[in-house]
DNA sequence: GCAACGCGTCGAAGCGATTCGACGCCGGAA
DNA sequence: TTCCGGCGTCGAATCGCTTCGACGCGTTGC
């Protein structure tokens, strides 16, 4: 029993053993429970753990073992992505990993596949889960030459043999197109992320893109795509050119969180009335279809569902059962106060 | 030289020794520069290196030297703080702590103080950096008995010799004040963070409201406090209060960036015009005072100086030189568009 | 001319866990 | 009664790295 600084005396497994009055080994089945161990044993050695304060060295643990109980997460810092979304895909996560009894090691999408390299290399982190995936996404090759499991949030054009998991964005684009087609909208519009998102082929926003052009051009609606960056500016600058360009638009989908606001207070200062001139489908988490003084028709981004998925996809994978697979989760339609029947007399063109 | 599954040949120590013909303690020297290694030598090992593709093994590092290159950070999951920027202080703290060649593990408030003492005691990391510190900070103690360095992002009542960073929010709320003051204003009010906030006695919401407070009082202002919940419900029940109880009220400083563009979309619907009928300051992080269609003048939350320096404090602790300090950093004023000499003839009561 | 020293290198002893094989004991099957 | 098998436990090897002490050699100082 070493004493180290200011810290109390450092426990190891030998001291617990000692005063258990057995050997480490048998301390080690007792908390592995890869053998059994008698009760009376067991109940001995628990005692002494929680009296002398053992907590076992995750270094050493992890050399003997070849196991770190660290799950690799990469995160992107970038601003244009909507952070609140990413926070709650890493909250999930990191919750789900310790309910498995794992912790989280933060990377930045910054680092590049380099990153990835030298945390999984150097034995870190026993799977790695990625986060804003692109469509030709540069770190899959490496994660498939590390022989760790990964999870992808997002699906990229080759995903190999990389297990994936999202939301089914080209099925939610859809959704939002057939909810407005049903309530007899004609001429809709994309208010879509960034167009840094798009040309940096982020994996979502293709996605969602295809799902709603195609299914636009099913129901043979009028349908463009206006991405955005997330400021009043450019809000601003996409209602103008939305409205030159579809002035008798009535239905807009919505598929960039941070503008939400922005978008109402702009419609509600140029006195388009939201939803009796225009109908607003949303695409975002359900946590913020409130807040904007009307409560907006959405399709949901599970986060949560997402974020632990991509967990426990990693901890199937690292326990041996389950392999490689994509799953995409349907999306769910929640009809709210933003959407209204196209107004059955020719709404009045906007005009700026 | 072991074959590890599907990644490739694990290389260790002895394999980059091996192959310059050296010895095992040779090529830790040269990685670690703590003896003299000749240059010959050292570009033997170096090439050895890189051929291989060697990568220390993390756990076996850490337990022979007891150093894991790895920061703890503490981040609140709640969403009553404001995300973007918490997610700015965790972009900074990870960028700068792989700038040290660190890396980062996320750890939840959820987990409370248990959280950091399993952390610790299991010697996952070599520090702890704590987030959304609250006045008696239930973590205070447990971090003290750690013997590690550790630093806070906020000031709790009683720091101990635990080390802290922050903006001077004191200062912050008079310099807000001030400025108001300068301008002639008379009757202004404080639009908080939510009266969670408040409730959970976080560090920085009582210390601004402290330093707003006792500057209105210096200058003899008619000043109130409204805590504000993050919605748009909440910002129009907060302005019926604000107006009800201060109709003549002419400068709002606001301590909550999450309702700014809320705030100002509801301003411009009840046609009370910024600055020409109210001044507002807001105190937030630089990038945030855009995007809301109207440049606003601020005191600067600085997150990402603040993540850095605590990556640095715990580094410099970490190294031996520096003992525990609390650095409260300056607040600086940006005079933007959002602020005015107080209306000269008594304005209208805003009556609602 | 010799002691003292610094430099570059090596060998071996840990660091604190896991895990494999072995062993003693007891109960049930033959 | 004997043999076998499972259970509970132990001892020793091992994981890959750091670090301490030692050693040989070439300089330097008196």
């Amino acid at each position: 029993m070493r004493f180290d600084g200011e810290g109390g005396p450092v426990v190891t497994i030998s001291d617990v053993a000692r005063d258990a009055g057995v050997s480490p080994s048998t301390v080690s089945y007792a908390l592995s429970g890869k053998r059994s161990i008698s009760t009376e044993t067991r109940h001995r050695i628990e005692a002494s753990i929680r009296r002398l304060g053992y907590h076992p060295h995750a270094g050493a643990r992890a050399l003997a073992s070849s196991r770190t109980n660290v799950l690799a997460l990469v995160v992107p810092l970038r601003m244009d992505l909507n952070v609140p979304v990413v926070m709650q895909f890493v909250g999930a996560a990191v919750t789900a990993a310790r309910a498995y009894d794992h912790d989280l090691l933060l990377l930045t999408k910054d680092e590049g596949p380099e990153g990835v390299r030298r945390v999984s290399a150097s034995a870190m982190a026993d799977a790695v889960i990625v986060m804003d995936v692109e469509a030709s996404e540069p770190r899959v090759p490496v994660l498939q030459s590390l022989g760790r499991p990964a999870v992808l949030i997002g699906v990229p054009d080759q995903p190999r043999d990389l297990s994936c998991v999202d939301l089914d964005f080209t099925a939610a684009g859809a959704t939002a197109v057939h909810h407005l087609a049903e309530l007899g909208h004609r001429d809709i519009a994309l208010l879509g992320p960034s167009p840094a998102v798009y040309e940096r082929g982020t994996s979502y926003a293709g996605r969602f893109l295809r799902g709603f052009t195609s299914a636009a051009d099913r129901h043979r609606m009028a349908a463009h795509s206006y991405p955005c960056v997330p400021s009043y500016e450019g809000v601003r600058t996409c209602l103008d050119e939305l409205f030159r360009t579809q002035p008798m638009a009535t239905g807009l989908v919505v598929h960039n969180e941070a503008v939400l606001s922005a978008l109402l207070a702009e419609l509600s200062a140029r006195r388009i009335s939201v939803p009796q001139r225009l109908s607003i489908v949303a695409v975002c988490p359900d946590d913020m279809v409130e807040n904007h003084g009307l409560a907006l028709t959405s399709v949901a981004i599970p986060t949560a569902e997402v974020g632990q998925l991509a967990v426990e996809m990693a901890m199937r994978q690292l326990g041996g059962i389950g392999q490689p697979e994509i799953r995409l989760l349907s999306p769910r339609l929640t009809v709210r106060d933003s959407t209204a029947p196209a107004p059955a007399d020719l709404p009045e063109p906007v005009n700026n």
